[in-house]
DNA sequence: ACAAAAACATAACAAAAGTCATTTTAACAT
DNA sequence: ATGTTAAAATGACTTTTGTTATGTTTTTGT
């Protein structure tokens, strides 16, 4: 077998695959191919800290990474997990403010990062891309909301349940229904915004409930439809 | 006296003054002004409801309105208070979604809508406006996400003392130190996330530890530091 | 494969917040 | 100005969530 099975050259990358960049022109696509640094990231490593001035955002291509805040002692606060296909970094870029995130690796990843003048090149060129790009803010911002308002008026009971939801949809599951990322339950509490002793009582319970099995760090899905129920969604 | 002083014309307010459109030409306010259609909403009265379809966007020019989601079981989650100089409506229009929200007066207002068209023909034409209009959506994605922090993280306690901070940072008090803007218990709870005997209670104690005074629904501020301090903010 | 470290689980207890019932007060419309 | 209605206050009680402590299991790095 050859190498570079087991290293992927990082370059080989196409951006075209987002949908994030589905508005633009095959130049433009070839400007930020050829404007892109790759690299690969270890677990544990970290993109960006909270604070830290942006030169770029990030394209992932592959892994997970989870995006926090660090809040009152220190505590983390998980704002989204993130994976294959999806953009990081661009707000606090846009807004030319400093990063009020962290950016953490937890699973093996490959970034793209595109240089900040390269963004502001398309957004002012492609009136297309940043009409786009406003509906993506647009969106996210609605999602902001209703966050909001899940996390201040459900129990964490309903929102342990709902972030479970949230990773069975959003991530892969074996044919066991058994989710293939793996969180720690500091994680997951960090996630809900809570003690990490109430998430591991509320998993044992909804385990002993039939809802869920648990094998170490590994969560199957028995009762699905009794969560959605659960978290409400 | 003439009549006009007790009704003004709405038609009479220039948004030049709106930061929002500091970008704009004199040609573009001109068209703005144009386009635009002012009118009185009396207290009480919905400018938008969750869920209906939205044909433009409005600007305060004058009185106070809450922007809220309607949560489980009818509970309301108030988002936000807007006053004279804020842009309400525009993320659902640019996203093109159905109203996230609902935009209720809480103290008589004067609102000038804006038709989508114009918007789009600004966003299109003027990169300036459009630039700042991202700025602004990448600015407000922030505060959501410190919001999400804060209120995972925060007892109510700390949530309310902050409530009270938001408001003095941002409405009228008198030369006392009294809030001029008038909330209900409830609303307060609403905005806390939190019930309103809860709401009651600890200011209660905050009127107790001699940190505000209470004379019906207005709040005064005795000992502002210290309810900083309570909020960590 | 194995030892060390980290994470997980559980229980007992404390504190915070929610709920319900009742009385008092303030706001509002006439 | 005044009665009516809605909001606020208070207390007793329940439930939820957080905290601390301790023992067990799983990960992780070598």
């Amino acid at each position: 077998m050859r190498a570079s099975l087991y290293n992927p050259r990082p370059e080989e990358t196409n951006l075209s695959d987002f949908k994030f960049f589905k508005h633009l022109t095959d130049a433009e696509i070839g400007k930020l191919n050829y404007d892109k640094t790759c690299q690969i990231y270890k677990k544990g490593s970290i993109v960006y800290r909270e604070g830290s001035r942006l030169t770029g955002f990030y394209c992932v291509t592959r892994g997970i990474l989870k995006i926090y805040k660090t809040g009152i002692d220190g505590k983390e606060q998980i704002i989204r997990f993130v994976k294959k296909g999806d953009i990081i970094a661009f707000r606090s870029l846009l807004s030319q403010e400093l990063a009020c995130t962290t950016a953490k690796v937890i699973d093996d990843a490959v970034l793209c990062q595109i240089p900040y003048p390269t963004l502001l090149f398309l957004l002012q060129n492609n009136w297309k891309f940043s009409h786009w790009m406003i509906q993506i803010l647009c969106r996210e911002l609605r999602e902001a909301n209703d966050y909001i308002t899940d996390i201040a008026q459900k129990s964490v009971r309903e929102r342990l349940a709902e972030v479970l939801i949230l990773l069975r949809d959003n991530f892969d599951v074996d044919e066991n229904d058994t989710l293939q990322i793996s969180l720690t339950r500091e994680e997951l509490a960090n996630m809900v915004g809570t003690a990490t002793e109430s998430v591991i009582r509320l998993l044992s319970e909804f385990k002993q409930d039939g809802l869920i099995d648990l094998k170490g760090r590994r969560i199957t899905f028995i009762d699905e439809a009794s969560i959605r129920k659960i978290a409400n969604v």
